[in-house]
RNA sequence: UCCCCAGUAGCUCAGUUGGCAGAGCAGAUGACUGUUAAUCAUCGGGUCCGUGGUUCAAGUCCACGCUGGGGAGCCA
């Protein structure tokens, strides 16, 4: 070992030890040999600030032992390398015989620098030598907890301030962001003014104390004493703090979900995804994963992906596990499925993605009347998960008004498809009535029975509403062929459309499955479809038919509804859309 | 597939009747002990989407194309 140059006594105020030019050993030693180590963390040790620039000029670094206070000669100095991670500034990490998990201890290193411009250990007062417990890793969500506590933080530096003697750093780690405050004069010059340089998402540890502060909207702060720089960008982060066109942003999904906006949004979609499965699961529901391969059309051969499947020719990417839920229903009663479902529509609109998650449960022995009650009491469910969860993030970062989320509960108001084209139809009369005779000719027809209901009638028949409403009974033309006719009028089938509030339209389709054998094979002859793709599904009308019912919900257009956002592209991580593949 | 709109600095945009290419933000340098999208000063930064045309002169007008956005239909 080379020879030490340099050896103190360290009084109160910090010291720091220049290493440059040539090969230096610093040697720091405790002031108080035998000076009681208090629980938790000590400021008041030496600290090994700028870990990341320490770390390439640290050749080794040795630990006087217990005997410390016999001086530097002592036979209780232990030889030991610097781990790799040298992410505990304050303290000093230490591997034994050069293996093994680093220890972490406070008191006298001798530290052996490299010949570099800029290397240099920062120092305050250690204490007695003694192993102590480390600095804790903590979340920004957990900060609280931590108070008056030395924590060290890591993550992304999300924005940055100054204010000469002061530099404020946003840090983010993902459960939050918060301030932690650089003042000159706890730390080393390099590191104040490193400090005022890092450029946007610059990845750090962060050690210093936890303080209340009622400024800070998280009501705290950090008072920094180490920073450690994990990696700079190498270039210029692209999505600043102003304003971004939607087209670039999409282009910068893989970076743009750094965003606090976007970290809310993905953290109510978690919430949401799990109430799914917790409400289905508190009922007694088994989930069963449908296939995402399938052989043909479940509903016609309209809008399928198309994949090349071996010698079998063609398979289909899934629209719906549906079908394949009745069969699990016949077997288990209650299920459902939650997987990913694909649209080939070349749909350009704010409510359609090519790849969207779909939940879909089937329920045996269930009829509509049945079925409308899951609805709502499944809508009401999530909603209120997400509510209780995210009430303040909903309303803070994403401006939602969360009262209209608090009348989300069952009964929701019932109306049939015939009586929702009367409402439909007084509004469009008097939409007609306010305007000139000129001006209302240009209109687009009045509708009539028979008609879809479009996305600006839905929003018509909704509007009246503050909660979700269950528009049923629609012309049987209109629905698929495993839909089961109304007895009392035939016109009509036993299906259910949960139109969302405020304009966010259908978010659950359903209703109850035609059960009888040859209503059904006439069903798929009127359609058009081919029959020996459905013989299985008419098996499960062969052994033991009984009446049954579900319904699927898209999960983007229940978290675009939650989150009041105008576009379900933000709902799902990375978004497929018709002209967008990437990222 | 149809209808509408947009494309100018890294980003968001302005650009007058067709007459020298602009601002804010971001970046760099400096000032400031409490900033919250900090502020202030200074500096650097351009294939005006592409091709062709009209013109003394095109970011601007015309044609075609490309890319993206919004909407319709269909759906969750």
């Amino acid at each position: 070992m080379a020879p030490v140059l340099e050896r103190g006594v360290l009084g109160r105020k910090p010291q720091r030890v220049e290493a440059h030019g040539v090969e230096h050993v610093v040697a720091l030693h405790a002031e108080q040999a035998g000076q009681r180590v208090a629980d938790g963390v000590d400021p008041r040790v030496p600290h090994v600030h700028g870990a990341g620039r320490i770390r390439e000029h640290l050749e080794d670094v040795a630990l006087l032992g217990p005997g410390a206070a016999a001086g530097l000669e002592d036979a209780g100095v232990v030889p030991a390398l610097l781990p790799a991670r040298l992410d505990r500034p304050g303290l000093v990490p230490l591997v034994h015989g050069g293996h093994g998990s680093p220890r972490y201890y406070r008191g006298t290193a001798i530290l052996h620098l490299r010949d570099r411009p800029g290397a240099g250990v920062y120092c305050a007062p250690p204490s007695t030598p003694e192993m102590v417990q480390m600095p804790e890793n903590v979340y920004v969500a957990d900060i609280a907890a931590h108070e008056g506590k030395e924590v060290t933080l890591r993550g992304w530096l999300h924005n940055r301030r100054s204010s000469g003697k002061l530099h404020f750093l946003q840090v983010r780690d993902g459960t939050g962001t918060i301030q932690c405050v650089v003042f000159k004069g706890n730390v080393t010059p390099e590191v104040f003014s490193e400090a005022d340089h890092l450029p946007q998402e610059t990845s750090v540890a962060v050690t210093g104390l936890v303080k209340k502060e009622p400024r800070s909207p998280i009501g705290f702060e950090i008072d920094v004493r180490a920073l450690a720089v994990h990696a700079r960008p190498t270039q210029e982060f692209p999505i600043g703090h102003k304003e971004h066109g939607v087209a670039f942003l999409m282009e910068q999904r893989h970076l743009w979900l750094r965003s606090p906006r976007q970290n809310v949004i993905l953290r109510v979609r978690h919430t949401v995804e799990k109430a799914i499965r917790d409400f289905f699961d508190q009922r007694g529901f088994t989930l069963v994963d449908g296939p995402i391969f399938t052989p043909s059309a479940c509903e016609g051969t309209s809008n399928l992906f198309e994949v090349p499947y071996f010698d079998l020719g063609k398979a289909y990417l899934t629209q719906s596990g549906q079908l394949y839920m009745e069969a699990a229903a016949m077997a288990l009663g209650k299920v459902y499925c939650f997987g990913p479902t694909f649209r080939a529509e070349k749909s350009k609109t704010r409510r359609h993605l090519t790849e969207f998650w779909m939940v879909e449960p089937e329920v045996a022995w269930l009829d509509l009347d049945g079925d409308m009650v899951l609805m709502e009491e499944f809508v009401s469910f999530v909603v209120q998960a997400a509510l209780a969860k995210h009430r303040d993030e909903l309303a803070r970062v994403l401006e939602r008004d969360v009262s209209k989320l608090e009348s989300v509960t069952p009964p929701f108001p019932r109306i049939t498809y015939t009586e929702a084209v009367e409402v439909i139809r007084k509004e469009q009369e008097a939409q007609r009535a306010a305007l000139p005779p000129e001006e209302a000719a240009k209109l687009p027809p009045m509708m009539v029975w028979g008609d879809d209901i479009g996305g600006d009638e839905e929003t018509l028949v909704a509007r009246s509403y503050d909660r979700p409403v269950m528009v049923h009974r629609y012309p049987t033309l209109m629905k698929a062929f495993y839909f089961k006719k109304d007895p009392q009028d035939p016109k009509v089938a036993l299906g259910c459309d949960v139109l969302a509030p405020e304009g966010y339209g259908e978010i659950i389709g359903g209703g109850q499955r035609e059960d009888d054998l040859e209503t059904l094979e006439k069903a798929i002859a009127h359609h058009e479809l081919p029959r020996e793709a459905f013989e299985w599904y008419l098996d499960l009308r062969r052994y033991g038919t009984v009446p049954h019912a579900g319904f699927g919900m898209g999960v983007e257009r229940c978290v675009a509804w939650i989150c009041g956002l105008h576009h379900v592209r933000e709902t799902i991580p990375f978004a497929r859309m018709t002209e967008r593949i990437t990222p």
